[in-house]
DNA sequence: TCTCACAACTCCTATACATGAGTGAATGTG
DNA sequence: CACATTCACTCATGTATAGGAGTTGTGAGA
């Protein structure tokens, strides 16, 4: 036989062809982005039914090792290189070189940050973000839709959302790029100065939305944060809420030792 | 017909069984730890074959909706209730109350925790480890592996390592129980004064092994947590390696507005 | 009463088959 | 040459069927 999975054992046969995938893609045989052998070959090789063949190929995509494209194939995940969020990715100084935070960030990885606009207007707040915010739920706020991408591929939805009462007077929020700095230097330059910021970190498995939002495959972990932008008198004038594929992203974090 | 699913529509028939089934576990008519119809029962009321069914319930175990067991059937997962991280955790105040970090954390979460000591003892540092606390690849350095409950589930499995000429003069490190505040009031005591803790916060779906560790099913997402402990003298004395379950954490963090 | 074997139920693996739908290249036609 | 058609390939959905394996209750026998 042309090969032999591994031997008998109390494994299903399923199982076992799907390691025996999984070992060749760890051990690069199969390259990241190469084709993987289709399912009547694999159905050949393994002398397998079909049925069989997909479950293996099934369990292989929850493992998030392979994607697969009705009438294309199946191919080795590539894994995207990951940006490092650092929590110093908010200074000021940042800002005083023109640069917005998502751009501070992502030219140190080494891909091209693009940003796309998705929308910017008035919506009524959702329950969350009206508590973060300290307004009633439903409540007017303006909200910010971004998608970032890095080299070309989307990796990052984010949504900012501001109390009508501080946005309105800042016509540049209003405006799809709101100028050097980003829309935190135009709030620091209307008097609201940053004391602080309070980031939430959840994750969990993409939605429907969000896989289709960041182009994952079904089942693809995210990372979701939730950032309180906290004034000098106490006051939230921006919430950030944003979706990350979780495959690439690292969250740097510094917490000083105090008493 | 005793049910609908949705009409008609592109969707493939199990993902509207999926669909349907889901809407019932969200409204409360299946509730937690139920046990939803059997694969019999499914293919009659809905009028499909065995496999259309499995299918279905294949996508419910995905999306992390059910947990179904052989022989006895499948079941709606009750969501333990999530604890939040927040980074003033490392509080002296909270060790000089004789709390270890985890028990600061848990207990406002009106769960019960516990902790199982896996194992105490030297080990070859690995690679990222080993850069953390400025050792070599392989050095000997002391690792604490234990694994934490919450109301009698596992939720968290760390591993605790340090230098060993640090562990080496604190008789406490290897015992089981390091005594009240945990390692870092001892390592204080020792002389090691934190200056900062940096967290790394990675996310992504769970290995084989940290499935069964933390008794989740395959294609869980986990939280990755890796913290450095760093003196004033600037010297990590500790890196503490965690996996979580995605789905009962919520970390916090505040960031200080600085230039 | 207790124990053990069995039946009846659960889900799991696997086969074989039919049909549908997306992709891409070769082919033919204007 | 440009464009549409066809065809061969891919995976997706769904049926029907068979036997295996874990769980639980029941009933016969000691």
């Amino acid at each position: 036989m042309a090969s032999t999975v591994g031997a008998r054992s109390a494994k299903p046969r399923y199982l076992q062809i799907a390691d025996d995938i999984e070992e060749q893609i760890r051990a690069g045989r199969l390259a990241p982005a190469e084709e993987i052998p289709s399912e009547t070959a694999l159905m050949e090789r393994y002398g397998v039914s079909s049925g069989t063949v997909r479950k293996a190929v099934a369990q292989l995509r929850t493992t998030g090792l392979v994607e697969t494209y009705q009438g294309k194939g199946s191919f080795v995940k590539s894994r995207p290189p990951v940006t490092r969020k650092s929590s110093d990715r908010f200074r000021r100084s940042h800002r005083r070189a023109g640069k917005a935070a998502y751009i501070a960030e992502t030219e140190q990885a080494g891909v091209k940050p693009t940003v796309q606009v998705l929308s910017i207007g008035p919506v009524s707040a959702p329950a969350e973000i009206a508590e973060r915010l300290g307004v009633d739920e439903g409540d007017k706020v303006l909200a910010r839709r971004r998608l970032y991408f890095s080299d070309g591929t989307p990796t990052e939805e984010a949504t900012s959302y501001l109390p009508w009462d501080v946005a309105r007077d800042i016509p540049e929020l209003f405006e799809e790029n709101p100028g050097g700095g980003g829309i935190y230097a135009r709030l620091e330059e209307h008097g609201h100065e940053f004391a602080e910021y309070t980031e939430t970190v959840r994750a969990r498995l993409a939605t429907k939305q969000e896989a289709s939002a960041l182009s994952l495959s079904p089942g693809s972990p995210i990372i979701h944060l939730t950032r309180n932008a906290v004034t000098t008198v106490g006051r939230v004038v921006e919430v950030c809420d944003t979706i990350m594929a979780a495959d690439q992203f690292v969250l740097d974090y510094r917490i000083p030792a105090t008493d």
